[in-house]
DNA sequence: ATTGGCACTCACGGAACTTGAGTGCCAGCG
DNA sequence: CGCTGGCACTCAAGTTCCGTGAGTGCCAAT
């Protein structure tokens, strides 16, 4: 049904739109691409094409434009990731190299893709169910209040400050310090809650209240730490070259934007690293997107998936381009993370 | 020269079209606006308020709108603070109420804002120039890193992870953070780096290189917190409300809200709380945001400003609700903030 | 000083027309 | 049988050409 010709054709036809954002005709295809055949050849596939379902025209006598489908079957079977050149490995290196801490981490990342895609990158900071607990430390603020700053392993800190009745004793600080610490150090975020809900039992009747309470909110902040799905956005500002549609492609994106919880959604459940994940057009989780893909990918040290990280266009992007990309940064900041 | 009516007119001039974001003519003005006199008196004024630059006619033969200088003059004489509706007041206090962490208010507010305001909304992270070290806590991570966290008295942590030649044994640990912590806890952070840069004396010459390293961390760890400039956006999707004139205004301050440096200039100078700065259009200090507008507060405990927040639109905006909403979150995260 | 009247201007919107890229079909050719 | 050149047809987008109306400036009268 689909020989290679036809394969071809659906390919150049990409390959053009995506780059002139105008609807391809036959003549144009065969003068920009050796294709080896006359124009007649060509309308004879894309009618083919049409038929199956893979290009489309937007009014009669206009050009062809791929359709989701037809992006589906040219980033599935047509493309391989496009290699980087070397300036943009050493831009890579360079620009995650001087990452100290893991925000900075994280925010070089999401420039260094949105630079790279041009597109809106988007990663997502690491989660950390599968980290465990580094330390804990307990230090009375005022004669009222006791901060609580909880350390994990992947060098994320979670803090709270707790309201007390009355002020503890230094010693009963340290005594609490030690025994959070021992309860809970080296165990997976996972556990840490359970592990620490018999503690107040050790302390004298006059702490035990506020024990307890020191318990609830460290409890609190190990949830918290858990689920937080926070994101880092960058590149807004390439939303222009999504063309003059305003309100129906950047506009509802502009939205999603600002919903965290949409856009963990858009990245989707993260897959083995080293594997990009495209979702195109409709294939993207969110009705509104409908004119929108996403190329994602997981990162983090070893099989241990972290987070996901990835790019949103519009469904006329450079996938060979932004896949490659995508999967170079993820694997670079995977690198980082397990050397940090 | 402008006596009352005329700015009368030109306050109408304003509200008009702010409103309806079309160019205001004779006619509408004394139909919207009881003004007690004739279109072509109005014209009369017009003809004036024209003439000493206050607004200007998009093209001949259209109605006018106000110019930069109209809406300082607007801004400046012709407006007091709109007080808020209940509905309002309460939005607020709910809104901000439930917070937990610093984090957590500066996003609430963003989010408060841009719902108040309809606008694009930045909200700068407290600078902790006038904060104090609380804590530092010192901690083995691994045989050879070392973790360093630094608490200040605003709640904020800052922790950085120091590569070691070998390990330090618990004791020599201890006794680190023990003249880490009588060095510098209760110090403000600009005299902290100054305090511990003989620290290394009193240490075995064997760890001394070491103590040295880790001294040179925390003053960078200082130095990060004190410059920390940070900032919260939100309500981009509020940009699709600019209107059509997509290059030209939207793409620039989408670029800008991708500068964090940029947006701080555009806050500007922390004024004294409760007096809000309106800058409108080419006073803005970033040449490309010629037709936008910022209204910015400072926020903080007491006197002390802390940071500012604001919003950010087109000069076309509603300037006695957006300096008023401002005001009123910046009043609420100050109390907070006292509170906390 | 204010007003009604009047001539003038010009952006905007619709109608009619032109242009040209692109298509589908078909008959002929290797 | 697949490929090609030719041809008639379609239709979005650009162009030109009014007509309309909101708005202005000026002036004489109150």
């Amino acid at each position: 049904m689909l020989d290679d010709r036809k394969l071809d054709v659906l390919r150049a036809i990409v390959e053009d739109y995506v780059r002139t954002q105008e609807p391809v005709g036959s003549k144009t295809l065969v003068e920009r691409h050796s294709l080896g055949v006359s124009p007649a050849t060509v309308r004879n596939d894309m009618a083919v094409l049409e038929e199956e379902g893979f290009i489309t025209q937007p009014h009669t006598s206009a050009g062809r434009i791929p359709t989701d489908k037809g992006y589906r079957l040219f980033v599935d079977k047509l493309t391989s990731l496009k290699p980087l050149t070397g300036a943009e490995k050493r831009a890579i290196a360079t620009f995650l190299q001087g990452a100290v801490d893991l925000d900075d981490v994280v925010h070089r990342s999401v420039r260094l893709l949105a630079q790279l895609t041009k597109q809106v990158a988007i990663v997502q900071y690491p989660t950390l169910s599968r980290s465990t607990v580094r330390h804990v430390e307990v230090v009375m603020l005022t004669s009222d209040r006791l901060l609580l700053v909880l350390i994990t392993s992947s060098g994320r800190v979670e803090q709270r400050v707790i309201e007390l009745p009355r002020a503890l004793d230094d010693e009963t600080v340290a005594e609490l310090r030690a025994r959070l610490n021992t309860a809970v150090v080296g165990q997976p975020l996972t556990d840490a809650a359970a592990r620490v809900t018999s503690l107040p039992e050790a302390f004298h009747r006059d702490d035990k209240t506020i024990v307890t309470q020191v318990v609830a909110a460290f409890a609190g902040a190990v949830a918290d730490e858990r689920s937080d799905e926070k994101v880092a956005i960058g590149g807004t500002a390439n939303l222009v070259r999504f063309g003059e549609d305003f309100d129906r492609s950047i506009k509802p994106l502009l939205e999603a934007l600002e919903e965290h919880v949409v856009l963990l959604r858009l990245l989707g459940e993260a897959t083995s690293p080293s594997l990009v994940t495209v979702r195109i057009g409709h294939e993207v989780p969110h009705a509104q997107l409908a004119a929108t893909s996403v190329v994602a990918t997981s990162y983090g040290p070893d099989e241990h998936p972290l987070a996901t990280l990835g790019v949103v266009g519009p469904t006329r992007m450079d996938y060979p381009g932004s896949m490659a990309a995508v999967n170079a940064v993820a694997r670079y900041v995977s690198q980082i993370l397990s050397d940090a």
